[in-house]
RNA sequence: GGAGGGAUGGCAGAGCGGCCGAAUGCGAGGCUCUUGAAAAGCCUUGGGGUGCAAGCCCCCGUGGGUUCAAAUCCCACUCCCUCCGCCA
């Protein structure tokens, strides 16, 4: 949620940040009116709640001094203004959950540095790292040996790692199943990821079903619910990632300044529907409806929040360069910035099957966005009162993309899948994916 | 799923319908004393809205109701604890 105070003294500043990515300004504007009215009223509500008060305070005082009279004179005074007070409550309450709801579906203001333009063709790509020995061919791509040119879809079947069929049998397309050392894969990988992270980030392994308030907290509802999994008898939902249930972990809690920032990772599993992407990078592993994921999210102060982000964009990145993945840096432009992001880094990983980027990791500045929503605070060293924390997180990283890239960048010309090094142990020391010979279609 | 108990400030814990945003203790911060520390004494110490400010208003799990007046009475819900049942 953006900060009412803001649109109050800098209307036009909120309304020109936004617009930056693609906002309707005369939503702002009625903002600004439900805000004036909302106070208002409240001013007029308060106002006569005082003199109920005092009115009440009459009563007592004249009843304790034998004046039955004016007691009820003074209760009866009171007893009008009860009424009013209704009707103007009866307005507050209707103004405000109208302001409440606008102000909900009003995404967060871009950060100044975030580039300008109003879809992913305007993102910037900040940096790319090749990995170890591999060139770049004449047509601005990784130059790959054919070898390397099967997608992950085929080279999963050929070893019988990745079968896509029976899970479309199970619970239908886009949820897949692994097996044999592609199922080991997915789980060497959280281990090597969640070893990575552990010596500053707490281990975190949180419910996967959440209530709707954990969901609103970090912006992924009411607007979102279309793509998110619900359960209707429990009402409850399944979390589309990780930084659902940690960044509502320190939900309505003030937090020791000394204690920031805090820092925790999750491996969990995620859960997306993708509505409205139907037909979209349907193939293999580059949409699925259910998937795991390493997540690394802080809270911190806003002084620390550039640091910390640069702090999380770098584990993501180390997690790549270790696989041995070549990948870019990817700045997302205003306009295609997710709803609670103030700035928003990309990780696209060269898949030399597909052909193509595939983004593996988000790691994004929600500033005060987040906490505003999920009211998580701190009481600031030496200050006085309570300020808002900033949220980051940043995938580090999602499996099932990171999978197709290694098995068709490491794919060897005996079509076997080498393990990159720093895996190896994570996988009982094993060099190579071979054929699932339990598995063969 | 069944039965019972509970929800008050950082914690513990009081609170006849009006004098309660709330006793008391602990904790925390400041000051005095002290070479320093401890002890002792004094003071301070929840969150939020609005307003230039003084102030006014809201919050005793949540939502409703009764009343001139609700932490206190009534209703519903949520959560926590104990026991029973079922169960990974």
């Amino acid at each position: 949620m953006i900060d009412i105070r803001r649109v109050r003294s800098d209307l036009d500043g909120v309304k020109a940040a936004l617009t930056r990515r693609g906002v309707d300004p005369t939503e702002l504007d009625r903002v600004a009116q439900l805000d004036e009215r909302h106070r208002q009223l409240s001013q007029r509500r308060d106002d006569i709640r005082a003199r109920v008060k005092s009115l009440s305070q009459s009563v007592a005082q004249a009843r304790r001094a034998g004046d039955q009279g004016a007691a009820d004179a003074a209760a009866t005074e009171s007893r009008a203004l009860g009424e009013e007070e209704r009707a103007v409550a009866a307005d507050i309450d209707s103004v405000a959950g109208e302001l409440r709801a606008s102000l909900l579906g009003i995404p967060n203001i871009p950060d100044g540095d975030a580039p300008d333009g109003d879809s992913a063709e305007e993102n910037v790509v900040v940096r790319t790292w090749t990995a170890p020995g591999l060139e770049w061919g004449p047509d601005g791509s990784p130059a790959h040996p054919d070898h390397q040119r099967i997608p992950h879809w085929d080279v999963g079947a050929e070893l019988g790692i990745l079968d896509l069929e029976r899970g479309a049998k199970l619970s239908g397309t886009m949820f897949p199943v692994y097996r044999g050392m592609g199922a080991a894969l997915i789980r060497a990988l959280t281990n090597f990821a969640l070893d990575h992270h552990g010596e500053a980030f707490e281990e975190i392994r949180p419910p996967s079903l959440v209530r709707t308030e954990t969901m609103v907290s970090t912006g992924h509802l009411p607007k979102f619910e279309d793509d998110a999994y619900h359960l209707e008898r429990d009402d409850l939902w399944a979390i589309p990632t990780a930084e659902v249930p940690l960044t509502s972990l320190g939900r309505d809690e003030i937090l020791v300044e000394a204690d920031l920032p805090v820092r925790m990772t999750a491996a969990t599993p995620c859960y997306r529907r993708e509505a409205g992407s139907a037909g979209r990078d349907t193939r293999g592993l580059l949409r699925v409806h259910e998937f795991d994921k390493v997540e690394i999210l802080a809270y911190c102060t806003p002084d620390q929040a550039p640091g910390v982000h640069a702090d999380l964009l770098a584990r993501a990145e180390a997690l790549l360069q270790e696989l041995e993945l070549t990948y870019r840096v990817v700045d997302l432009c205003a306009g295609d910035l997710g709803q609670s992001s103030a700035r928003t880094f990309d990780l696209e990983a060269y898949a030399p099957g597909s052909g193509q980027w595939l983004e593996v990791s988000s790691v994004s500045w929600f500033s005060d966005y987040q906490a505003r929503r999920a009211n998580v605070r701190y009481r600031p060293t030496g200050g006085s009162g309570t300020a808002f924390v900033h949220t980051l997180n940043g995938s580090a990283l999602a499996w099932p993309r990171v999978w197709a890239t290694i098995v068709e960048t490491h794919r060897k010309p005996d079509g076997s899948v080498a393990v990159p090094v720093r895996l190896r142990p994570y996988l009982g020391g094993a060099e190579e994916i071979g054929p699932n010979k339990q598995y063969r279609r």
